[in-house]
DNA sequence: CAGTCGTGGAC
DNA sequence: TGTCCAAGACT
């Protein structure tokens, strides 16, 4: 366990004393709620964070960074091997800098959604550019790199800079839907309202709000899951509207799911995976073979190539990108 | 704002 | 061989 380890203040992180009256007529609904959360989620979070290496003080801003990029819609174990291999090679990001894109995109391997080996390697150039080779601190800085949105920028300055920020993920999402919400999942994209929740949830403390957002997402993560999550283990089961209610089912619009099979997405993905493997320009006859619809094919081709992950020759040959 | 964008493991 | 899901970003 190498989470961090600063005690928990132990006194409110802000208003009046513990147990004082509250002035009639001001809400601090919220902020009990908040307090009564804090402090079991992060001990929770110091006691159960899993090791991973992004986590270690020697990963830095930039190690969270990539990680934060490739966990980006993929499970942490995928990404675990794929990290490590990235940090041995381009251990800051004027390394990367240095590398064709096309490279980045053949480190990606089979992570999946490889535009985000794109934008990360385009993060990287602009961080070399811009910020002296060090990923910056601010969070609208942050914003303004490739790749990094509302979400991710928030991550890296909490996780890496200590930064209190609102992180809001789905594992995040999903906890404070039940616990506060009383639903079992959040609507399907992320509402002003949840974004007022989690800033009023928000410790008022600096190094209090880096561990909550952590924890909390920590906690959706390994307890508080989309399917069988496990209340038994949550540390704040007796607070969670929803298992109070009686862990109602579901009731909005059905969360829409994503199919795949057929899909220019798996096209793109076979056509990908031919010039990731190859170590010379791709004749087009190769690629004609990964899909039989001729127009499919040539659609996903053309995507890939203004996506910038494919580069065409003059010869018809296509290869990763050598800019 | 709804669609698009990969991949593989669990069930 | 199907469905759901996994630390979103971008248009």
């Amino acid at each position: 366990m190498t989470a961090p380890t600063k005690p928990v203040p132990t006194s409110p992180p802000s208003g009046s004393a513990p147990g004082a009256p509250r002035t009639p007529g001001v809400p601090h609904a919220a902020e009990a709620i908040a307090e009564s959360l804090h402090i079991p989620v992060i001990a929770w979070f110091e006691a159960h964070a899993r090791d991973l290496p992004w986590r270690r003080p020697e990963a830095g801003a930039w190690g969270v960074m990539v990680s934060e990029f490739m966990l980006q819609q993929t499970p942490v174990s995928r990404v675990l091997p794929v990290y490590e291999q990235w940090m041995d090679r381009w251990p800051r990001p004027a390394d990367l800098a240095k590398e064709p894109s096309g490279e980045a995109v053949r480190a990606w391997g089979r992570l999946g959604y490889p535009r985000r080996a794109l934008r990360l390697h385009g993060a990287a150039v602009a961080i070399t550019e811009r910020h002296g080779g060090d990923v910056p601190t601010g969070h609208a800085q942050l914003l303004a790199l490739p790749g990094i949105g509302e979400y991710t920028a928030a991550a890296v300055a909490s996780f890496a800079y200590g930064q209190r920020h609102a992180v809001l993920d789905t594992n995040v999402r999903r906890v404070f839907a039940r616990i506060v919400g009383g639903n079992r999942y959040p609507p399907n994209a992320t509402t002003a309202a949840e974004r007022k929740v989690a800033r009023a949830l928000l410790p008022a403390d600096e190094s209090t709000a880096a561990r909550w957002a952590a924890g909390s997402m920590e906690l959706g993560a390994l307890v508080c899951t989309a399917k069988n999550e496990d209340c038994g283990r949550c540390p704040v089961s007796n607070q969670c509207a929803w298992r109070l209610a009686g862990k109602p089912e579901h009731q909005g619009p059905p969360r829409r799911g994503q199919t795949y099979a057929g899909t220019d997405r798996q096209v793109r993905g076979k056509l990908l995976a031919v010039l990731r493997e190859a170590v010379a320009p791709v004749p087009q006859a190769v690629l004609d073979r990964v899909w039989e619809e001729p127009v499919q094919r040539a659609r996903a081709l053309d995507g890939l190539v203004s996506d910038g992950l494919a580069e065409p020759l003059a010869d018809g040959t296509y290869r990763l990108p050598l800019t």
